[in-house]
DNA sequence: GCGGTGGTTATTGTATACAAAACACGTCCG
DNA sequence: CGGACGTGTTTTGTATACAATAACCACCGC
């Protein structure tokens, strides 16, 4: 299975009150290259991280002024990430434009695997002619660090999720189709908001590091019909491991029809 | 073929050279419904517009302020339209921020349409099985429009394209994939753009009027897989339709790495 | 009681001023 | 002559004030 793809970068500074203008601690930035410059960024990380951090219900209604707060920026900058955000689906805004955190029924969550598994075999058939020898060897070295982090008695999601991540986007990166790559970024940061809570099985996380290992060996025999097909049932079993912790039928539904009051 | 989709909504009052803060025109307006309340929608309709309208050079530089004096709003707005635009991959941003015209190279104009297939034909299946029977009837009326237009001496381009966007949007809705529909959004607007000045065969245009009716036929059929294939070739000669205008190997480039200067 | 109606508050949308960054270009020093 | 460097200019980014809209709620007439 495959939920992959964890915050890409962690907060800077959040949760300062907003003292009107005050300077971000930004000093000893490293020196060659100003990371998270722009307050847009940092916003979007912020508010990433909040919602991933679990003390946000799905479903729930957020407001700018909130998020700004949070963030320790003004709203213009936060209004720019919620764009970003809205785009790669984990808020939704209501008719009115009133912004909610996304929740995703059974339905959508398949919907979004399909989609996945769609455009994700595609990138894998075209990676399986196009990766080189490097990058091959570079996708064994990552799958070895995976491996190791859920070999142990009990396992590193975290160091999982980030190797698992690094494995797709090599493959992404290879298929040498940007607006791939594009339509892919929207899909699968979505997912791993779902359910944080949600402990993965030590089965699921060894049953990847063998699709993964799969996959080097169909991308090492440059067979892009094998390539793809691994990468087929690699994603449409990420989808039941998602599935059956949201359970069986249409459980959740979208937010902005229901109210937020009993959230 | 299917050059589809062109500019959704006209645009309100483009033009007025913003003389701080004027109250924008909109006595009488459709009582019912305040159509383009929104400045950040008039500047998304004004832009496009302006981009479609063939008085801008691929790979021209913009600014926001240009924009917006263009628009008649201010710069917010303005931002806010050019996330959409660039979403849709009408605009680029070079790596240092600056705003450009998109441009499309051959290359990029095949990944665009090989994904489109990807996705469209995928819908094709969906709807097939999923079309009601009214639906099916629209999609014949449509097309019996769309004959009209171009079966005459000298075809109703404007019209086709109406036409042609109005059936692939029913097949979109019909495939009850929202997200679907998102991504399809992006990748179908993008193309619209380029060489307007493109005058469309007549042959090329009744040839997709028979693909239509075609895939008329394979939905009442309710046969997802004549649909997909049937879809699939509509594409796919679209693609080719437009690779000939715009020459057969790599002419143009992505914007933003090349200079404004020679443009 | 019920549905509408007014005012009140909460929330989003826009304009504007200013800050930061990138660019263009001329200068200086090697 | 060439390349680093500064400086003025352009362009993008952010904060803030205010406007417009939607939600809320209490009131009223029926």
């Amino acid at each position: 299975m495959c939920f992959c793809h964890l915050t890409p970068l962690a907060v800077g500074t959040a949760g300062t009150h907003k003292e009107t203008h005050e300077r971000s601690p930004f000093f000893l930035v490293p020196p060659d290259r100003q990371v998270m410059s722009r307050a847009s960024d940092r916003a979007y990380a912020a508010i990433r991280a909040h919602l991933l951090s679990g003390q946000v219900v799905a479903g729930e209604q957020l407001t700018e002024d909130q998020l700004a707060q949070i963030t320790g920026v003004s709203r213009t900058p936060v209004r720019e990430a919620v764009r970003r955000l809205e785009n790669e689906l984990l808020l939704v805004r209501s008719d009115t434009k009133r912004l909610f955190v996304a929740d995703w029924s059974r339905d959508d969550i398949e919907e979004l695997f399909t989609l996945r598994q769609m455009l994700e075999c595609h990138a894998a058939e075209r990676a399986a002619r196009r990766l080189s020898r490097e990058q091959i060897a570079a996708l064994d070295s990552i799958n070895r660090d995976l491996k190791a982090a859920v070999d142990g008695a009990l396992p590193d999601v975290g160091r999982f999720l980030d190797a698992n991540r690094a494995f797709h986007e090599v493959i992404i990166e290879a298929a040498g189709s940007p607006r791939l790559g594009q339509l892919l970024a929207r899909l699968v940061e979505a997912p791993v908001v779902l359910r944080t809570a949600r402990t993965y099985s030590q089965d699921d996380l060894r049953q990847s590091a063998r699709d993964h290992d799969e996959l080097v060996a169909a991308f090492a025999a440059r067979d892009p019909e094998w390539a793809r097909a691994v990468m087929g049932s690699h994603l449409r079993r990420a989808f039941h491991t998602f599935a059956r912790a949201v359970g069986p039928a249409g459980t959740t539904d979208q937010a902005p029809p229901s109210d937020a009051k009993d959230a």
